[in-house]
RNA sequence: GCCCCGGUAGCUCAGUGGAUAGAGCGACCGCCUCCUAAGCGGUAGGUCGCAGGUUCGAUUCCUGCUCGGGGCACCA
């Protein structure tokens, strides 16, 4: 609908713009109206064009509106204010997208046809040291989102975990699960100074003492339950929480294509031949016994230490050679979800990859960094959890609120913004709260439908169709217009990284459909406009369950 | 000190270079002999943090300030 008054529009500049040196605009805009006097679409044309041709606004507008052809879906053209260009659609014209989402079904607004590309969304990441926090989570719904509606825009989405396996953080859970399975408590003498010290590391060290197997990340460890092998120790804990990470994930149903290991970058000897290019490209240099990478080269405020002084690399070397294996496995588009306190890192991979000069644009990879989430119950913050202690876990939520709500709430907010995850609101059963909002905008569709077979009515689609025309009341049409926004909406989501733009969306496309609802009665006698409202509330539904479907929400049919 | 994010209704948050700034919650008033009231309608509630600048037009873009959060390791 948009596109089409775009390319009307565009067809008249060219006779306005005809003798003039003024270039046509690359776009175009035109915007739902927001007031209905206003018509159905404006556009600030004649405004944005009135200064490089030196005409008051409104001469512009006249001069294409004068321009524009007749016919077809606009029925009435208008100038107002300063010169905005409202137009008026011909009657049935918006109702078309009705036949539209029907036949189109699973597949309206939706482009799974890959053509834009290979793009790897990589998010949660989190080291196997401990369950997932509240903070993971809004990891996992935001990432997870956004592979869907990448997906969804015409990409070919690949959806990565990336953990360290090694490091300090991996040696510290080895020593604090020994010393539990040594009988060494938090506190004790002999417990190791920065331990981990959540109970969960206690169940670690005792499933290991019982000689238990692990299944993780297609991976059996089987525990030595040797209170003095640390290595083993190390290897069974890591893949035990692997295992209880992906039992979390998995309940929030969120499931990874690839689980990249750190460790692996060493074993392949992607480290060293990334250091060895670096150091062929001229940005290193050696320093106080270390090995250095000019960063500052490439926008970067500081200089990097590569190799430190006592040996071993800085974490910040395998980061750029995991970032050459997503470049040479093609993806041309690479999104890392990550918490804000993640964002220093940012300039120095980058200007790692560009040192390496091996074709890289500069702005790649792209970051999407999210916020804290604060909890809150009863009006009071929620801080600590039994099993992991300082923080909320994932799996507190899940179990507490549910996937659905907890997945909602997680996504529904710009990841810009710090986030209150208000759990009385989540847990509500009722209109405040959104997500069963909009579950019951679907699931009253079907209800529609049920007590049309229990009245012995049946729906006829074709019939339906024509009388699509005859859905003019202000609710119809309002709620129609919705819907033709939605393919619009899924684009720019995907475009801008903002999946909160589709529960934004899928909030006022439920409250659009309850309203009608209530204003118009489905079942009625007329037949031919009884099946021309089935026909809307069924496009509806279907739009309702495309949008759920991109939060991973469910869409029940009764509730 | 430097870097990133935010400051919009009592609360939680959307939104936009334009025509009267929105939603939900909370408050108040209505609506079930009628397709699920997990719903609908209405009222009240705003100096869009402050000050400059750019513009025909700024809550939106720029600069400074201010408040809040996060980050500034030869840790990951």
């Amino acid at each position: 609908m948009k596109s089409q008054l775009q390319d009307l529009l565009r067809a008249a500049l060219t006779i306005v713009l005809d003798g003039s040196a003024v270039p046509a605009p690359a776009d175009i805009l035109v915007e739902p109206a927001k007031d209905k006097k206003n018509g159905d679409f404006a556009t600030n044309l004649a405004l944005t064009l009135a200064k490089p041709l030196g005409k008051p606004p409104r001469a512009v507008a006249e001069a294409i509106v004068a321009a524009l052809a007749q016919g077809g879906i606009v029925a009435k053209v208008e100038i107002a204010g300063p010169g905005f260009i409202n137009f008026f659609l011909a009657a049935g014209a918006l109702q078309q997208v009705v036949v539209d989402i029907l036949n189109a079904g699973a597949a309206f607004g939706i482009d799974r046809s890959g053509s834009k590309g290979k793009a790897m969304v990589e998010f949660v990441s989190a080291n196997p040291t401990g369950p997932l926090h509240v903070g993971h989570g809004r990891g996992a719904a935001v990432g997870d989102c956004m592979a869907r509606v990448l997906d969804a825009a015409g990409w070919q989405v690949s959806k990565e975990f990336y953990y360290n396996d090694a490091g300090n953080q991996i040696a510290n859970l080895g020593v604090s699960v020994q010393a539990r399975a040594k009988g060494i408590n938090p506190g004790d003498a002999g417990w190791p100074e920065d331990g981990y010290r959540g109970d969960y590391i206690a169940d670690v060290a005792t499933s290991y003492l019982a000689g238990d197997t692990v299944t993780a990340d297609d991976r059996a460890v089987t525990a030595k339950a040797d209170a003095e092998d640390l290595d083993a120790i190390r290897a069974f804990a890591v893949a035990y929480l692997r295992r209880e990470q992906d039992l979390d994930l998995r309940a929030f149903g969120v499931k990874f294509d690839v689980y990249y290991l750190e460790s692996s970058l060493y074993t392949e000897g992607k480290v060293d031949s990334t250091v060895t290019a670096l150091q062929a490209s001229g940005h290193t240099y050696e320093q106080d016994d270390a090995l250095w990478l000019r960063t500052t080269d490439f926008g970067d405020d500081k200089d990097r230490v590569m190799r430190k002084r006592e040996g071993g690399y800085t974490y910040f070397v395998p980061d750029v050679a995991y970032h050459v294996s997503k470049w040479q496995r093609g993806f041309v588009r690479v999104i890392n979800e990550q918490g804000a306190d993640h964002h220093g890192t940012i300039a120095r991979v980058r200007a790692g990859l560009q040192a390496m000069a091996i074709g890289i644009p500069k702005g790649w990879p792209e970051y999407v960094l999210h916020q804290m989430v604060t909890v809150m119950r009863a009006g009071e913050e929620v801080k600590l959890s039994k099993r992991a202690g300082s923080y909320v876990t994932l799996r507190d939520l899940i179990d507490e609120v549910g996937c659905d709500a907890t997945r909602y709430f997680l996504v529904a907010r710009k990841s810009d913004s710090q986030l209150i995850f208000d759990i009385d609101l989540a847990r509500a059963q009722t209109n405040d709260n959104p997500v069963y909002y909009i579950q019951y905008a679907h699931a009253r569709v079907s209800a529609v439908f049920r007590q049309l077979g229990e009245r012995g009515l049946s729906y006829d689609q074709a019939a339906g169709f024509a009388a699509l025309d005859r859905l003019s009341e202000a609710d119809a049409v309002s709620l129609v217009a919705l819907l033709g926004r939605f393919p619009e909406t899924v684009q720019a989501s995907a475009q801008n990284l903002e999946p909160h733009i589709i529960a934004q969306y899928l909030r006022d496309l439920a409250a659009a459909f309850h309203g009608y609802y209530h204003a118009v009665p489905f079942l009625i006698d007329d037949t031919s406009l009884r099946n021309g409202r089935l026909a809307l509330a069924l496009a509806t539904q279907q739009v309702l369950k495309n949008g759920l479907a991109l939060l991973g929400v469910s869409a029940p049919e009764k509730m």
